[in-house]
DNA sequence: AGCAAAATGTAACTTTTGTTACATAAAAAA
DNA sequence: TTTTTTATGTAACAAAAGTTACATTTTGCT
């Protein structure tokens, strides 16, 4: 509101004043070492629908969300591509093939405008090395996500679709919030990219967000989708736990 | 060979003698660290179908397996289970949940009789402090897993069960390694455990296997399945990357 | 060895889900 | 604006995979 596009465009972020810093696995670094991350990292703004790394390529540094909503997925054979992840301003973006020392396993794209700082490669593993709570940090953050992904493995090698697009709606409510009303999804996403999210076709993902919709579960205005009753679709999704 | 199983079961294993370690994240541990480990460790022999651990439990510390193939898998509501990673000597095992200081999120059970060890996490975390590298291995094997994880989401999101159960082929042959004729797998699973690392029934396991038969494609003794075509089921698998 | 229990195998049937086809609405481009 | 393209929605149909049922084999136990 206070700046327009053109002028965050050109402004380099300071790490000190970073916002989303205090949500992010850099919130308890020392000073010193923030400094050298300050001074080697870029900033870039990004346009939705931009790509910002590919499968295949080798990782170049450690990416930080300043601000925005990024889809991290896979291509398969068949052109239909899986969502294994989504991220929003605060997290880090990079990381398992930075770690791992592999290629990049998916692709990252944004889903709405946003700001994203590059931190080298080289100044991301000196600084690792020399603040142990930092790869702490990073550990919890990877065992996290496993058990995220294994646990959605199960579901998508078990569950039948209904219960995992009723899951996936609760998922996406915890991941990026709600509007003011508490209850319309703060994140839109075309139908292809639910049905990615969920690990179904297009027309299957529509049918089930109709079904829902006469079941007075949710509302659809447009693209946004409004949660009517939690816990009918809490139900539906069987979740287990 | 030269001992028998009850002398295993009353023998705690010297770390600096244990063969497994080569293999293992601590091949390069400092004898220092490696000492500690050794002095506050604990050994125990398990034997088939025996469980380790169970989900919903907080970890005590790291396994180490000496020896011995273990499956890590999800029970879901309905009643069945996943498979989703499996294990060998050299390997830890629990460190995810240790990690992120979460439950154990999966049970892991013995496929055939081994030696385990255990190393309280208060040592664990001390030597990961003190050592940077140590961390950074655990890091890389999280990163992996995470990849792998993600990559059989998209599998089971996107790829019919025939793809999928040659893939599970291919992927115990690279996990476990084959008997000396090179084709017969060295694992043994029920068929039902089968079903369960590719995600699906276990007649529809039996019927796809039956078929790879028919096709030539492998062979079938008892519980042995011997890889005839390997080529064949590459191709089968539909591998991505 | 002989029996019971568990695992494996096979087939028919049913359900789920994907595919195809097309209509309509929304968004982007001219 | 109008046109074109893209996204969404709906339904009929087809294919894939799960379920049920039962036969057969293997395994474990006494």
């Amino acid at each position: 509101m206070y700046e327009s596009n053109y002028m965050k465009a050109t402004k380099n972020i300071e790490c000190e004043n970073c916002e989303a810093r205090y949500k992010s696995i850099f919130c308890d670094l020392k000073s010193e070492h923030l400094a050298v991350i300050n001074e080697h990292k870029g900033c870039n703004i990004y346009k939705k629908g931009q790509t910002i790394f590919s499968e295949g390529f080798f990782p170049q540094g450690l990416f930080c969300i300043n601000a925005g909503k990024i889809k991290i997925s896979q291509a398969s054979n068949n052109g239909r591509e899986q969502i294994v992840r989504l991220t929003k301003e605060g997290d880090i973006l990079g990381y398992r093939a930075l770690v791992s020392g592999e290629k990049y396993s998916a692709s990252d794209v944004a889903l709405e405008d946003f700001n994203l700082c590059l931190i080298p490669k080289e100044i991301f593993f000196k600084v690792i090395e020399s603040e142990s709570s930092l790869s702490m940090q990073i550990m919890k953050l990877l065992s996290h996500d496993l058990g995220k992904a294994e646990h959605k493995m199960t579901d998508l090698a078990q569950k039948p679709v209904r219960e995992r697009m009723a899951e996936a709606l609760l998922f996406l409510k915890e991941t990026y919030g709600t509007e003011s009303d508490g209850k319309t999804l703060s994140i839109t996403l075309s139908r292809e990219e639910i049905a990615n999210v969920v690990g179904t076709a297009t027309e299957t993902a529509i049918r089930l967000l109709s079904e829902f919709k006469a079941d007075g579960v949710i509302e659809l205005q447009a693209k946004k989708i409004k949660i009517i009753n939690s816990e009918k679709l809490i139900k539906t999704a069987n979740i287990h736990d």
